[in-house]
DNA sequence: CAGCAGGCGGCAC
DNA sequence: AGTGCCGCCTGCT
């Protein structure tokens, strides 16, 4: 299925199945949403979403377990103050995804 | 620790 | 309708 409607969807969907304090990478997003290897993808549907979308999107970061967009931007801190709000921590501004990720698994 | 190449979709020409 | 370039990435060198 090659609708871009209908993976944004997909990613809205795996987004909203991560619970609070919980982070996930965004090949662990796309892999949810049905599309393994397209991280990128998650990046680009995260950055066209609305600030007033009530999904989830300071949950995602990148494998390095740190938010993908720079310090000086107000969304970095955006996602980082509401992460923290949720009882994840930062450690030299890095999230520890062995502790806070999201283990997706197999959702069988 | 930093840099380069790879793979997947979306959007523009 | 087809081709090419770019991106909030990832893994390996």
């Amino acid at each position: 299925m090659n609708n871009p409607t209908a993976n944004r969807e997909a990613f809205y969907l795996a987004l909203m199945s991560i619970p609070a304090g919980k982070v996930i990478t965004y090949g662990q997003l796309a892999a949810l949403a049905g599309l393994p290897g397209a991280a990128r993808l998650a990046g680009t549907v995260l950055c066209g979403l609305p600030e007033q979308t009530d999904l989830p999107w300071h949950r995602v970061i990148n494998a390095q377990g740190k938010i993908s967009l720079p310090e000086n931007s107000s969304a970095y801190q955006e996602q980082k103050k509401r992460l923290e709000a949720e009882g994840v921590t930062f450690t030299n501004n890095k999230i520890n995804l062995r502790i806070y990720g999201y283990t997706t698994l197999t959702p069988n």
